[in-house]
DNA sequence: CCATATGTTAAAAG
DNA sequence: ACTTTTAACATATG
């Protein structure tokens, strides 16, 4: 689920509700999610400070931490996202408007919960993660990640993307390039920018990436404004036998940048 | 058993 | 040396 508009709302549910609590008690024992740190590092290092700041580059999240701590690194991988519990136990709603099957509950099995700070007042921040992609570390290493999605402008856009010979797709899946798209962000820009993902990026013009930078911006924060990149257009026409939902064309499908891709062969050229 | 999955990254290939 | 592509990662689901 996550891509940066889902991070976005996960960064934003941290904001609202789990900045300037004391940590009492922190679950680091999953080893891998919380890989290279052994277990009870990350909670010494956090215990008795409080979550200060929550920050976002495309798809990488931190938080800053009180009294001059080390930065909180939270990456949510394929399958993450976050869940803030009030003391009551009742949870924060913002994380992932679909809820329901991928979330925390009903059927969210407590061992997907791979890491857990619990606050002083018995409120919790935790990790859910069904396939323990997701990532928790100290003080990430941030300076490969090129620049956020939303905020980067069209100039440097243009520098950027049209830089190589990869296919746009894989230009832009890149995140040393741009930070925060990801395979359906990327087909859904495409398709509003009417280009096909197999162009090489030397073969655009400066039209070309003009108008895909307003794709993606527009794409985004209609993502983030609607509640995740599933709301986008083409989105729920990713699939066999589905048609564009502009020109009823078949849509077609491939693998492009390693990943799987949907496109409408009429328009997108 | 097989294929697929919204991400990253190390290794291989070019 | 730099860019591009692929395989592997851990796990769930159809």
């Amino acid at each position: 689920m996550p891509e940066l508009p889902e991070v976005e709302r996960a960064r934003a549910t941290i904001e609202r509700a789990a900045l300037h609590r004391t940590i009492a008690d922190v679950d680091d024992t999953d080893s891998y999610v919380c890989r290279p740190h052994t277990p009870g590092q990350l909670k010494d290092a956090l215990v008795g400070r409080q979550l200060s700041e929550a920050c976002r580059r495309g798809k990488a999240m931190w938080c800053t931490t009180s009294r001059s701590g080390p930065l909180l690194g939270l990456h949510l991988g394929m399958a993450g996202r976050i869940v803030v519990t009030e003391p009551d136990g009742s949870v924060v709603e913002g994380g992932d408007p679909r809820g329901g099957g991928y979330g925390p509950s009903p059927d969210g099995k407590p061992e997907w919960y791979r890491f857990t700070l619990t606050f002083e007042s018995g409120a919790t921040m935790r990790l859910f993660d069904k396939r323990r992609l997701g990532r928790v570390r100290l003080d990430p290493d941030l300076d490969a990640l090129g620049p956020d999605a939303e905020m980067v402008r069209v100039a440097e856009f243009r520098d950027r993307v049209g830089r190589g010979t990869a296919p746009v797709k894989a230009r832009l899946l890149d995140q040393s390039v741009i930070a925060g798209v990801g395979n359906l962000l990327a087909d859904e820009t495409l398709w509003q920018a009417r280009i096909d993902p197999r162009r090489r990026v030397s073969d655009l013009d400066h039209d070309d990436l003009t108008r895909l930078h307003r794709a993606l911006g527009t794409a985004t924060r209609a993502a983030i404004r609607k509640g995740g990149v599933h709301t986008g257009e083409v989105i729920p026409h990713r699939r066999a036998g589905a048609e564009c939902p502009r020109c009823g064309a078949e849509m077609q499908r491939a693998t492009v940048g390693s990943r799987t891709t949907w496109w409408c062969p009429e328009e997108q050229v």
